[in-house]
DNA sequence: GCCAACGTTGGC
DNA sequence: GCCAACGTTGGC
Protein backbone atom coordinates (compact mmCIF):
# COMPACT_ATOMS: atom_id res chain seq x y z
CA UNK A 1 0.00 0.00 0.00
CA UNK A 2 1.59 3.26 -1.03
CA UNK A 3 2.21 6.23 0.71
CA UNK A 4 2.03 9.92 0.55
CA UNK A 5 2.28 13.23 2.40
CA UNK A 6 -0.49 16.02 1.67
CA UNK A 7 -0.12 19.52 2.82
CA UNK A 8 -2.38 21.68 4.49
CA UNK A 9 -2.41 25.30 5.88
CA UNK A 10 -3.54 24.29 9.54
CA UNK A 11 -5.03 27.55 9.53
CA UNK A 12 -7.42 26.16 6.58
CA UNK A 13 -7.35 22.71 7.55
CA UNK A 14 -5.18 21.05 10.38
CA UNK A 15 -4.95 17.53 11.82
CA UNK A 16 -6.91 19.04 14.62
CA UNK A 17 -9.84 19.59 12.02
CA UNK A 18 -9.77 16.33 10.77
CA UNK A 19 -9.44 15.31 14.47
CA UNK A 20 -12.78 16.60 15.43
CA UNK A 21 -14.62 15.90 12.36
CA UNK A 22 -13.40 12.43 11.98
CA UNK A 23 -13.11 12.78 8.35
CA UNK A 24 -13.07 15.42 5.46
CA UNK A 25 -12.32 16.11 1.84
CA UNK A 26 -9.02 17.15 0.56
CA UNK A 27 -9.78 19.71 -2.18
CA UNK A 28 -8.79 22.80 -4.28
CA UNK A 29 -5.66 21.22 -5.16
CA UNK A 30 -4.71 23.19 -8.81
CA UNK A 31 -1.67 21.61 -9.67
CA UNK A 32 -1.51 19.48 -12.44
CA UNK A 33 1.90 17.05 -10.73
CA UNK A 34 -0.31 17.34 -7.84
CA UNK A 35 -3.89 16.09 -9.06
CA UNK A 36 -2.11 13.05 -10.99
CA UNK A 37 -1.18 11.61 -7.61
CA UNK A 38 -4.62 12.05 -5.89
CA UNK A 39 -5.06 9.94 -8.56
CA UNK A 40 -2.85 6.99 -8.33
CA UNK A 41 -4.23 6.89 -4.58
CA UNK A 42 -6.40 4.02 -3.08
CA UNK A 43 -8.74 3.38 -0.24
CA UNK A 44 -6.60 2.45 2.72
CA UNK A 45 -3.50 4.17 1.98
CA UNK A 46 -1.49 6.37 4.80
CA UNK A 47 -0.47 10.02 4.32
CA UNK A 48 1.47 11.92 6.75
CA UNK A 49 -0.68 15.25 7.40
CA UNK A 50 1.63 18.40 6.67
CA UNK A 51 1.11 21.70 8.06
CA UNK A 52 2.49 24.14 5.96
CA UNK A 53 2.75 28.33 5.86
CA UNK A 54 2.56 28.29 9.97
CA UNK A 55 4.68 28.78 12.63
CA UNK A 56 5.64 25.33 12.90
CA UNK A 57 6.08 24.16 9.76
CA UNK A 58 6.10 20.08 9.51
CA UNK A 59 4.49 16.75 9.67
CA UNK A 60 1.62 16.59 12.25
CA UNK A 61 -0.16 13.23 12.04
CA UNK A 62 -1.63 10.52 9.68
CA UNK A 63 -4.61 10.52 7.50
CA UNK A 64 -5.90 7.60 6.02
CA UNK A 65 -6.94 7.75 1.83
CA UNK A 66 -11.17 6.73 1.96
CA UNK A 67 -12.08 6.09 -1.02
CA UNK A 68 -10.40 7.06 -4.61
CA UNK A 69 -10.26 10.53 -6.76
CA UNK A 70 -13.13 12.28 -7.79
CA UNK A 71 -14.30 15.19 -9.80
CA UNK A 72 -13.39 18.02 -7.25
CA UNK A 73 -16.76 20.39 -6.46
CA UNK A 74 -15.31 23.20 -5.45
CA UNK A 75 -14.47 23.77 -9.20
CA UNK A 76 -17.72 24.31 -9.74
CA UNK A 77 -18.56 26.73 -6.81
CA UNK A 78 -18.69 29.93 -7.71
CA UNK A 79 -18.12 31.05 -3.84
CA UNK A 80 -15.12 28.77 -3.37
CA UNK A 81 -11.96 30.13 -3.49
CA UNK A 82 -11.06 27.62 -5.67
CA UNK A 83 -13.46 28.37 -7.76
CA UNK A 84 -12.56 27.17 -11.55
CA UNK A 85 -14.26 28.99 -14.41
CA UNK A 86 -12.83 26.95 -17.40
CA UNK A 87 -14.71 23.22 -15.16
CA UNK A 88 -18.19 22.48 -15.74
CA UNK A 89 -20.19 19.52 -14.31
CA UNK A 90 -18.88 17.93 -18.05
CA UNK A 91 -15.44 18.39 -17.98
CA UNK A 92 -13.93 19.05 -14.83
CA UNK A 93 -10.28 18.98 -14.64
CA UNK A 94 -9.72 18.94 -10.85
CA UNK A 95 -9.63 15.93 -8.34
CA UNK A 96 -9.94 15.40 -4.83
CA UNK A 97 -10.26 12.44 -2.54
CA UNK A 98 -12.14 11.60 0.96
CA UNK A 99 -9.51 10.98 3.83
CA UNK A 100 -9.79 9.87 7.71
CA UNK A 101 -8.75 10.69 10.87
CA UNK A 102 -5.92 8.55 11.99
CA UNK A 103 -3.10 9.94 14.46
CA UNK A 104 -2.50 13.23 15.85
CA UNK A 105 1.58 13.47 16.68
CA UNK A 106 2.42 14.72 19.77
CA UNK A 107 4.82 16.80 18.83
CA UNK A 108 5.17 18.35 15.26
CA UNK A 109 7.59 16.85 13.36
CA UNK A 110 9.66 20.23 12.20
CA UNK A 111 10.50 20.77 8.58
CA UNK A 112 14.58 21.95 10.00
CA UNK A 113 14.44 18.04 11.53
CA UNK A 114 13.41 16.61 8.32
CA UNK A 115 16.04 18.45 5.75
CA UNK A 116 18.48 16.94 8.68
CA UNK A 117 17.46 13.62 7.75
CA UNK A 118 19.89 11.95 5.05
CA UNK A 119 16.90 9.32 4.29
CA UNK A 120 14.77 11.81 3.37
CA UNK A 121 17.31 13.70 0.71
CA UNK A 122 15.55 12.38 -2.60
CA UNK A 123 11.82 13.67 -0.75
CA UNK A 124 10.23 16.66 -3.07
CA UNK A 125 9.50 18.12 0.43
CA UNK A 126 13.14 19.21 0.97
CA UNK A 127 13.78 20.44 -1.97
CA UNK A 128 15.22 24.30 -2.39
CA UNK A 129 12.28 25.51 -4.27
CA UNK A 130 9.73 22.91 -4.41
CA UNK A 131 6.23 23.99 -4.10
CA UNK A 132 4.56 20.26 -4.98
CA UNK A 133 1.68 20.04 -2.32
CA UNK A 134 0.94 16.14 -2.83
CA UNK A 135 3.54 13.56 -3.27
CA UNK A 136 4.56 9.86 -2.61
CA UNK A 137 6.67 9.11 0.22
CA UNK A 138 8.82 5.75 0.23
CA UNK A 139 8.80 2.74 2.11
CA UNK A 140 12.05 3.97 3.53
CA UNK A 141 10.82 7.11 3.66
CA UNK A 142 7.87 6.21 6.11
CA UNK A 143 9.58 4.65 8.07
CA UNK A 144 13.15 7.16 8.86
CA UNK A 145 10.08 9.37 9.20
CA UNK A 146 8.00 6.89 11.96
CA UNK A 147 11.42 7.29 13.68
CA UNK A 148 11.97 10.92 13.95
CA UNK A 149 8.77 10.99 16.55
C1' DG B 1 5.83 41.30 5.16
C1' DC B 2 9.45 39.86 2.05
C1' DC B 3 10.93 37.45 -1.69
C1' DA B 4 12.85 33.28 -4.21
C1' DA B 5 11.19 29.79 -6.85
C1' DC B 6 7.86 27.94 -9.40
C1' DG B 7 3.68 26.99 -12.59
C1' DT B 8 0.37 29.06 -15.66
C1' DT B 9 -1.38 32.30 -18.94
C1' DG B 10 -1.71 34.53 -23.10
C1' DG B 11 0.22 37.49 -26.81
C1' DC B 12 2.79 36.94 -30.67
C1' DG C 1 5.76 26.88 -29.72
C1' DC C 2 8.22 30.54 -27.28
C1' DC C 3 8.70 33.21 -23.43
C1' DA C 4 7.65 37.46 -20.64
C1' DA C 5 4.53 38.67 -17.30
C1' DC C 6 1.94 37.40 -13.76
C1' DG C 7 0.04 35.07 -9.64
C1' DT C 8 0.92 31.71 -6.07
C1' DT C 9 3.42 28.97 -2.68
C1' DG C 10 5.62 28.73 1.41
C1' DG C 11 9.76 29.39 4.31
C1' DC C 12 11.78 32.76 6.89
Amino acid sequence: MPYWLMKSEPEEFSILDLKELGAGRWDGVRNYQARNFLRQMIRGDLFFFYHSSCATPGIAGVGRIAGSAYPDPTALDPNSPYYDPKASEAKNRWSAVDVGFVEHFDAVITLPRLKQAPALAQMSLVQKGSRLSVMPVSESEWQAIQAMR
